[in-house]
DNA sequence: CTATTGCGGACATATAGCATCCGGATTAAA
DNA sequence: TTTAATCCGGATGCTATATGTCCGCAATAG
């Protein structure tokens, strides 16, 4: 059970936007130079999450992406859900409804126990990524950033929108 | 993301396993076809179980596999851990490290945000595994069975301890 | 018109999951 | 003592998913 890579690329991604003033984007490109990343498949992920609704796109030159709402109302969870897709880890296949001891008349209308369980554990899971925004970390990687790096960045964007 | 079939094949095995007499145990045959599951598949899941000590192995004619603690003891976070390996799902590769704005002064110690965020969701999620045990859900599946279900299955319990 | 950029599909490769088979070791029972 | 049942670990092959690239098309700013 392994999550995709471009889970850390885009939110690292998304993280380098919500630092980004209101409304001003990157294009695929450089957010994925900025992490030296694969820029093809950057810009595949990037366009999942332009799918699902977290960033915006703008097409031609001058164009890239930008985050769609306020990253105070973007949580890690749209994050994964736009590049994993919603469905759960485990996946319940009614193999209780297979071998010698299945009665005709069983119920099986009702989730197992076994299901059930495990979704409860992902929802517990799903709760916890949502209560993260990208405000939240943005504010507290910008916290822990030195004077030095705060201004190799601002040097890098300025370089980028130009 | 998606979990190993194997943690459904062998959870409902470890639940039949715990409907059975204490320190009795049916071979890796008899529990996958209880279920109808591929045999050579099956014995190789329970064999990673015994090796990560939630059932015991018995050699020889006879032989088989058994819980390796009360039912009460065993949670269905102990056979993920078995079958999946006790990694996170979320793997940090660290990526804040590369690109253009990495100062040589950065101080990587602590776990970046994004890391920790998941570290906790993931966190949530084993507490709630671990807080369903193997007696929780034999009692329910138990108190779900009908009457012939029941007939069926001791019937057919008895037929392999034979 | 041209350069830039996103979009979607086709394609190729690498890794992980699924499943089988076999020889060896162990043990109960005939 | 022989036989059959059973677990153990490794080797092997197949399939699905993940990773990554490439290309033509559409949109857009200058
Ligand atoms: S029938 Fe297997 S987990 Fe639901
Ligand atoms: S550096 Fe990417 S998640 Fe920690």
């Amino acid at each position: 059970m392994k999550m995709s890579e471009g889970v850390e690329w885009t939110a690292h991604a998304c993280v380098l936007l919500a630092a980004l003033p209101k409304g001003v984007g990157l294009p695929a490109n450089a957010l994925a130079e900025f992490h030296a990343l694969a820029p093809a498949y950057m810009a595949k992920h990037m366009q999942a999450l332009a799918r699902a609704g977290v960033v915006e796109s703008v097409r031609g030159a001058g164009g890239g992406y930008r985050l769609a709402r306020a990253p105070r109302d973007i949580s890690l969870w749209d994050i994964v859900e736009a590049i994993e897709g919603g469905e759960p880890a485990f996946r319940c296949v009614e193999i209780r409804q297979q071998g010698p001891c299945v009665t005709p008349q069983g119920d099986f209308r009702k989730p197992c126990e076994i299901h059930a369980a495990f979704a409860r554990a992902e929802n517990a899971w799903r709760i916890e990524l949502k209560s993260v925004s990208l405000a939240d970390m943005a504010a507290e990687v910008a916290r822990k950033a030195t004077p030095q790096k705060r201004a190799l960045l601002t040097q890098w964007i300025t370089g980028k929108l130009a």
